[in-house]
DNA sequence: TACAAATAATTAGTAAAACAATCATTACAT
DNA sequence: ATGTAATGATTGTTTTACTAATTATTTGTA
């Protein structure tokens, strides 16, 4: 195997993708317990999510958040114990839920929001407009790339 | 909480860095199987990595593939099962093993590298080189950003 | 109307990620 | 030289991801 071929930038693109996600991750966690709020990143993103459209199913909700059908039940589940979120049963379609936040899930969305922003101020420090709109066109179009397989 | 500052360039971000690197996961897992490799994507970047550097510590590997010494343990654990992989005693210090491809790991490695960079190739067509410069540079710095906290 | 196909959600199993705690070994410091 | 700290690896627990299979309900069709 090449090991040149294997050192150049394409390859690397991959390993940088996953490693900055995954820090990204860590840091937002890591801000998430020391303020005290007792949720994961991802239970953030979907309670985010139900902040922008509440009532969604599960299946929407997966699409939004790009996450699958399993992983949202669960996630739902963990949300609904922690009283943030409410399974409403759907008169017109009974095989589905409305997932609604609570009110203690809106409070809960309204404290952590600031946070998050300051988040994001701080890892995006230092990058322009412009850098970020490339950023953002590069990852859409290797997203692209890889749906039409 | 503000909604249009939700939907900016900024917030959109992390959210797509996370949708790529999922995205290439999982197409990169389809072609591992498809091609019949019983691996998964982290054992193929642990190996790949041996493959580069062969007889490193577990905490070398850690660092190398920015995953941590447990999940380095189990996946070291499943290659081993496998027979890509064994567990050296280093004579010079008792407490670290020298992870070593075997020969059946090596083959595998040279095997499954033609099928990544014809991967590759698919993710980051249509990008030229500047582009991907450009898109390693940004995700560094969101990186360095977030080490620095 | 009845039967088959599609859809929404759940369950089960394995793998991976994060964190904390533990154990053995080595290095350091007085 | 002995006790303490640091290091390498493992184990346990929780959460998320993927796959496959299952259940209940709805849709579509013959």
């Amino acid at each position: 195997m090449n090991t040149d071929v294997l050192l150049d930038v394409e390859h690397m693109t991959g390993f940088l993708i996953e490693r900055s996600s995954k820090r990204m991750k860590q840091v937002c966690q890591q801000i998430l317990k020391e303020k005290g709020f007792n949720i994961t990143v991802d239970q953030w993103v979907v309670l985010q999510e139900l902040n922008k459209n509440d009532g969604q199913g599960q299946i929407a909700l997966a699409n939004s958040t790009f996450k699958d059908a399993p992983t949202i039940t669960r996630i739902i589940d963990l949300l609904c114990q922690k009283g943030y979120v409410e399974r409403i049963n759907n008169p017109d379609d009974r095989r589905r839920f409305k997932i609604c936040l609570t009110q203690s899930g809106d409070n809960l969305v309204s404290d952590v929001g600031p946070h998050i922003l300051e988040f994001r101020k701080k890892a995006y420090a230092g990058l322009n407009q412009a850098q970020l709109a490339n950023l953002k066109q590069s990852l859409n179009h290797i997203f692209d790339n890889l749906n039409a397989i």
